[in-house]
DNA sequence: ACGGGGATTTTCATTTTCGAACATTTCCGG
DNA sequence: CCGGAAATGTTCGAAAATGAAAATCCCCGT
């Protein structure tokens, strides 16, 4: 157990040290098959320790949202379509709300050629993508910026939230169960999208069908308390009866045959 | 043999920088063909990290936009020199105020590797730059975004300022005058930074030598009320005296002759 | 509107790297 | 000394990266 382990010793080393490492470099310096070498880095790559490159490795970047961007690329084309269509009923001049989530951006971006909006959110993407528009007012809420989403989260959000009364809440949402309970993982931020939802005339939901009985932590709501759900796929019959039995209106943005990224309109009545 | 994903993270690295990055350049720089390089870039505009430009690549929309982007590479080198000096001012585990202004958005980037920073800013850029970095508790001020420069302003933001008191305040400026006055065309956002002059133990002036002598509307404060000065040439002779009887200290980062964009450490007492 | 030239896409070939399956060797505790 | 587990080496097909060349496209000036 000693020579390989203190080869992965040595690798780290190495690696910190001149920032990246080759695999060929290594099988030379090390007298052992390249073979060898790839076992030890994938070893080292699975504890974090360093990052995998082609054809060598590196330090793990230690600033990274890789989370965050990789989430935000999952489903993109289906969460335009979501937007665009969500974005249609919104009219111009509106208040809104928009909290936290991936998908709530890209609403911010489908609402970008809207007018005279007043936005307030606690998300630092969103604030910054709709301030590009002079026309609109955008108010971001104040507090800790999680680093995960940059969402601001607090009681600080919470009180600037409660000072306004606006006519469209959107809101993303991490998992919503069969039975129709939506769930979200973080209870800061269930605390920010009840407050929203209380201050809003009307709640819309946006989230695309990977939600669909996936399953989160903390109960935010439940399907009662939203009037529209904005999704891209028609959701699995237990939910779709619970939306119907609450009177929630189901949008389904359906992927356009013909040319690609256009979102169909359309509606499915509850 | 430098691997593809390492040239693509540079890449993403110097559009940041420079806002865009042109193909040709890029072929060059990293010895490969074109070919290459248009092919790592249509990988990263498909992560929506870069957005794609006739000749080369820029910026996706959301993170940047138009007036912004252009006065952000304004004397960007210059920028930069104050910021790496300002930076090494900084000690680890600080807390800091950072208000608006590209020179402190530079600042922001200089200080990502630091160590458990705490900071407390209203502008939407720096938020978001320094909650990149999971060891830093980063505090947005709620309130009002200017399309401008994407700061907040507001009574929300001056309330929250003033629960904090920190050990640096770092401020950027729009001018100072010759006999000592610092101004600034926007009278909330000096009401901003006179609240973080209070709050603070220290404050720190980063202002690159455009500054000097230009007028702006509103009067911030007086030198007096400074306790460091950081730019990248040497004053004027009035303002010199103006600095030397408030007894602010003066940090010029000289250009370095040698390689490109290195800081000089150095200094020019008060 | 037209044409030239650089930029882009497409396609194909080549080289390098990866990873899985299987053979060998080494190391240890009975 | 033996059996087995862990480490290492071998081999080979698949995948990725890169470059080269041809076919298109697009910007820009005339």
């Amino acid at each position: 157990m000693s020579t390989s382990d203190q080869r992965r010793e040595r690798i780290l080393e190495l690696a910190r040290r001149h920032g990246f490492v080759a695999i060929e470099d290594l099988a030379r310096r090390f007298a052992v098959t390249t073979q060898t070498i790839r076992r030890d880095i994938n070893k080292l790559c699975e504890q974090v320790l360093l990052r995998r490159y082609h054809g060598g490795a590196g330090l793990p970047s230690s600033v990274e949202n890789l989370a965050y961007t990789a989430r935000r690329v999952l489903c993109l084309e289906e969460k335009r379509r979501i937007a665009a269509l969500l974005a249609r009923h919104i009219p111009d001049q509106a208040s809104l709300f928009l909290n936290i989530g991936t998908t709530t951006e890209e609403v911010a971006r489908a609402l970008m050629s809207h007018k005279g909006l007043h936005v307030i959110t606690n998300n630092l993407n969103v604030a910054g993508i709709m301030s590009g528009n002079p026309e609109f007012e955008v108010i971001i809420a104040g507090g800790a910026v999680r680093a995960r989403d940059r969402g601001v989260v607090g009681e600080a959000a919470l009180d600037l939230i409660g000072q306004f009364k606006v006519d469209f809440g959107i809101i993303g949402i991490s998992g919503i169960d069969e039975d129709g309970t939506l769930l979200d993982f973080d209870y800061r931020e269930v605390r920010v999208a009840q407050a929203i939802m209380e201050n809003s005339a009307q709640v819309f939901l946006a989230a695309d069908h990977t939600k669909f009985g996936r399953n989160a932590m903390v109960r935010l709501a439940r399907v009662a308390q939203i009037d529209a759900l904005f999704t891209d796929r028609a959701p699995p019959p237990k939910l779709r009866e619970a939306l119907a039995a609450a009177e929630v209106a189901l949008h389904v943005a359906e992927a356009d045959t013909a040319t690609e990224g256009r979102a169909t309109d359309d509606d499915a009545a509850a």
